[in-house]
This record gives structure tokens, C-alpha cells and sequence, in this order.
DNA sequence: CTTTTATGATAGTAAAACTATTAAATAAGA
DNA sequence: TCTTATTTAATAGTTTTACTATCATAAAAG
């Protein structure tokens, strides 16, 4: 109720013009985070989130230059999102273990509530990542995105949850490969649980994302802490 | 050379006609493969596999329902293979450690080469795997998809391999979750590799399969021989 | 009060995704 | 061998998606 809404700022354009700024931008945002959560990606269409918000096709267009551009534009935002909340939630934990133990309760429990965003529905958000995000990068297009710093807050939460590992271990040879490893296995776990359940041992409940948390910590300390 | 041709069946029913009787259904795999590896599955059109296979669109669609399906097919078929190549390859290891590592070696190297198959272009599959098969399951359709046996050769290349964390150390508490983080991870480095470099410490040359198989070897070893 | 800018309304194109119909080729049965 | 099913291919559609262009109007800025 009354915490302070937070801008979060994108270090690139995937827009045409920014949504935030005004009240068709902030509908175009709301709504097709609603219909995307709804329908898939693939089944999301302009038109559809036109009729949704009572505008057309060419106003939406005037905005992002496609779905997928928009898709871009969501998943960055919960990127940067996540990043500041990661901060926010580890900062002044002096023990470097407590410290990633923490990130990664908040990497794997990040779909559950949040008022602090007011027009970003920040849970479904979360499960369209769940379901969404890879196709971001699995594309032809990738190394064009990456020019143009589509995947820049990805990269960068990557990187402070890596400098978390060299904090325990500044020996452990791989902490970004540790960390892309684990950020996409916590998506892809609570997954399984729900749609693939024969492949982990993470049930899908609502605590699902405690159950992954677990998992991943046991995984990733074990790594750190290897003897060589 | 004169390796003997394996015939791989799959558990279900992704076609509507099995492409592996006709020679018509094999030009559209071979093709396919080709063209997908090329043009990236959302290029990939029906249409101009009819006009490289010199065919038609309606000849294709009695073959496969629409093109998800035809990746479906394709994934599994890797699957199938790469179930069977891991057997083979870890057949009359009695340690099980040894076994384990093998296997990954296997999985991670599965792009290079592979002479046995005779009308598939394994490696170029291999592409196809890295940076399109999540996209099978990641749809809103993935519970009829499973219900439909759809997934059946990948759940059971990772129960394999699963069972092998469990001959290592019976009690390891997630054996499924972290072979199906590894799977992935298998594939996500190479393509963060060659991609997003700045994601993983493996570099995207020639020899990024066995770096990610030192990598994940480590991971799954440490995890397996955790102290509790 | 004028000019820029944003949105809406309308219409249109090109390609993708799929279907129906008919023709030709092949195999099976009498 | 001839007729009749059956399979396969070719042609020609339809519908939907993904866009683009144009113009009118409303609102905001100068």
C-alpha cells in the first residue's frame, strides 16, 4: 500500500516509443502481460491485444515494432526488476553465503506477490518468463539483440550473482557458468514440476519455488565448496 | 563406413504418416533438418520446404499436422539416438563414476560426427536440439503434447542417466532434478558460448563441448559426493 | 491561435497456415 | 488383364497473421 513505486530504467530501446510515458503505453504493458500469460506467446497477437484494449493494430505498432520486441521489452523489465530486488534483499548481509542464499530465495520465490510495481502485474510477469524468456535469445536474431543490449540486464544480475560466488570461493573456475546454469534451471524446475513432473523431484505445489530453492542451493554450494 | 544403420522408433505418433517409409518422407526430415538448421524454426515455413524439396505444401501437411509437430519429431528421433548412444557407449563400465562421466562426455559431444545414421544429418540436428528443442515443450499445449507421449524419449534418456547419480550414491535426494538441469545446461553453454560469451566461462570454439563437459562434471560430482 | 504530436479509423498487402477438390499413379482383387 | 480401391500429388482456394499507408481528429505545446 504504501511502498514507493520504483522506475525501473532499460539500458536499451526494444520500443518505438516508451510505453511508461503514456496511458495507451501503460495499457499496451498491463494488457499483454495478461493476454501473453493467457494465451502463450505463439497465440499472442496485436490484434488480439488491440481488441483487448479497445485501440488497433497501428496504435500498438507505433510502440513496438513487433511481438517479439515486446516480448524483449517485458522480460528485460523483469530482469532489471529482479536485479534491484536481489540488491535490495542481500544488502548489509556481511557473510557471502548467507548473502547468495538469499539471492537465490529471491530468484525462485520473485513470482510469488510484489505490490511494489503499479501497473506491472509482476506475478503473471514471472510465469511468462517461466514460459517465455529462452525464446528471447533462441533466435536467428540473437547476436543482433545482443548488439543492441537486449539481454544487458540479464547479463548484469548474471554478474552480480557471480561476483556472490567468488565471494565464498574466489577459486571456483566457473561462477558464470554456475549462475546462467542455475538462473535458467530455476525456471525450467518449477516447470517440470508442474508439466514434466517425471523429470525432477520438485513437486508442483505452491511450494515449489521453496523446493527448487533447496535444490539449487545444495547444488551450487557443493560446487563452491568442491574439494579439488 | 560400414557402421551398421540403426533403425530408431519412436513411443508416439508425432506424424501423420511415418516419413521414414517413403521416400518422399525422407527428403522432408533430410530437408527440414537442413533448412531449419539454416533459417532458424521461426523462418522455417512449410511452403519453402515444399519449394527445396520440390513439393508441395498439402504433400507435407499429410506427413505432419504443422511444423511444432515436425519438431517433435525431429527432438525425439535425437533423443532415441542419443538414449541408445549413451548405452552403447557406457555398456561394460563397471564404475560407476566412470559410467557417469562417460555419459556426459557423450551428451555434450553428440555434435560431432556420427556416420551411423544415413539419411539424418546428426550434427546439424545437434544445432537444431541446442537451440530449438525447449521450444517443444514450452508452449501451452505441452500438458495434451505430454499426455500424447510426445516427451517419453526424453524423460527416458534422463531417468538413464539418473539412475546412474543413484548408483553413485543411492541417497542423493535430487537425481532427476539435477540430470534435467544438466541436459539443459549441456546445451545453453555451447549456445551462451558461441552467443553471450560473458554468460559462461566456456569459449565458443571448437572445443566448447568438452570445456561444458568439464564443467558439468565437475557440477554433477560435486553435487553427488556432497557432505550432508 | 497555430502547429506539432498522438491516437483512431479505415483500408490494404504479403506471407503463413491450413483445407478442399481433383487428377494421376499405383496396388489389389476378380 | 481389367477394374476398382487407395495412395499421392497438383491446383486452387480460405483464413489468419503480420505488417504498412493514409487520413482525420483530438489534444497538447509553443
Amino acid at each position: 500500500m504504501n511502498t514507493t513505486s520504483i522506475k525501473i530504467n532499460l539500458s536499451h530501446k526494444a520500443y518505438l516509443r516508451d510505453p511508461e510515458l503514456t496511458e495507451l503505453g501503460q495499457r499496451i504493458i498491463k494488457e499483454s502481460i495478461r493476454l501473453i500469460d493467457e494465451l502463450g506467446f505463439e497465440q499472442f497477437t496485436f490484434r488480439k491485444l488491440a481488441t483487448e484494449i479497445n485501440s488497433t493494430e497501428a496504435s500498438i505498432y507505433r510502440y513496438f515494432e513487433n511481438k517479439h520486441k515486446l516480448l524483449v521489452y517485458l522480460v528485460s523489465w523483469h530482469w532489471a526488476w529482479l536485479d534491484h530486488f536481489v540488491l535490495f534483499q542481500t544488502n548489509n548481509i556481511a557473510d557471502p553465503r548467507e548473502r547468495l542464499s538469499r539471492a537465490i530465495d529471491v530468484i525462485t520465490a520473485s513470482g510469488t506477490d510484489n505490490p511494489a510495481t503499479l501497473h506491472i502485474n509482476e506475478s503473471a510477469l514471472y510465469r511468462i518468463v517461466i514460459s517465455e524468456a529462452s525464446k528471447v535469445y533462441l533466435t536467428k536474431e540473437v547476436d543482433d539483440d545482443n548488439k543492441d543490449g537486449y539481454f544487458l540486464e540479464y547479463k548484469r544480475l548474471c554478474h552480480h550473482l557471480s561476483e556472490m560466488v567468488l565471494d565464498i570461493n574466489p577459486d571456483y573456475p566457473y561462477p558464470h557458468a554456475l549462475i546462467s546454469t542455475i538462473m535458467e534451471a530455476a525456471h525450467q524446475q518449477v516447470f517440470f514440476a508442474e508439466h514434466l513432473p517425471s523429470l525432477t523431484e520438485i513437486r508442483g505445489t505452491q511450494r515449489s519455488p521453496v523446493e527448487t530453492a533447496t535444490f539449487l542451493k545444495h547444488l551450487v554450494f557443493a560446487a563452491v565448496d568442491q574439494k579439488r
